[in-house]
DNA sequence: TGCAAACTATTTGAATGCAAATTAATAACT
DNA sequence: AGTTATTAATTTGCATTCAAATAGTTTGCA
């Protein structure tokens, strides 16, 4: 638990990094980046990219728009769609960021071996598979209250 | 990266999963439980224990307090002080209910091997050392952008 | 066609979290 | 003693995040 509270925090503190950098959030930067490698995503796709709700995303969508980061056009084939694309701007300015929170993470794997990093990728993703088992049975959560 | 953001999701809904149970937020319970431990607590040492920034500790204790949780007390021998305890209620709501966040945990690592939690253990704690490192050499950080 | 159901995006309200600035109290140093 | 520096807590302003409610659009079914 410990450890996991200071990788969160380490990876929000290299968000704070990044904004000094490029004047973006983690979120903003990361947005960028998705609509970069897709090229077009509705509003709901991005969200689901993100794993984020559609109505956190809309704030960060709003953000970056308003200083023109991306356009927001209606899909003509279904006008509730709103489809976000990178301006020339927002291009720019991605060329010059680093890579939204996992630049941070390479770094700390640097100091690891292939086997270590191997080891931990299979742990995390077992650990966050079965954290994700919907908790029925309550008696685990408060066996030890 | 993937992994790490299903955990903090999956940590983030069994806080929903307590709110809806005992009528607090993950971080309210958890500075109640930080309070049960030491017994009486500074802003400042409370939000040490938590990691977080006596600003934000202010808003949690405030609704805390506001609900009679606990208690507010100017130090006498430093006046700048605030000490922090539970009150009666406090510490009953306390009695029913479940450990902040490491319950979820807990459940998790109920279906790995010690082995496995032994290795992911270290293997977290030598990550999260690794990120804490101040990143002076940006190399890393911008290397794949 | 027409109505209900489902979907997309936004709005609203609340909590968390930080940084920076403020206020008040203590410590330190001249 | 008096001025300065440090520390504790709060206030303010902003970004992120969610859930719930809403408005507009599309789909599906009768």
């Amino acid at each position: 638990m410990q450890s996991l509270r200071r990788i969160v925090k380490a990876l929000h503190d290299y968000s704070m990094r990044v904004e000094k950098q490029c004047g973006l959030t983690g979120p903003q930067l990361w947005a960028l980046w998705e609509l970069n490698r897709a090229g077009t995503l509705s509003l709901k796709a991005l969200s689901k990219q993100m794993h984020l709700e559609p109505s956190t995303v809309t704030g960060v969508v709003e953000r970056l728009h308003k200083r023109g980061l991306l356009t927001r056009e209606p899909d003509p084939a279904d006008r509730r769609r709103v489809m976000l694309s990178l301006t020339a701007e927002g291009s720019q300015l991605l060329k010059g960021a680093p890579h939204p929170a996992q630049g941070q993470l390479l770094y700390a794997l640097h100091g690891m071996d292939l086997d270590s990093v191997a080891s931990l990728n299979q742990s995390l993703k077992r650990l966050a598979s079965d954290m994700e088992v919907d908790a029925t049975d309550a008696r685990f959560f408060f066996a030890e209250g």
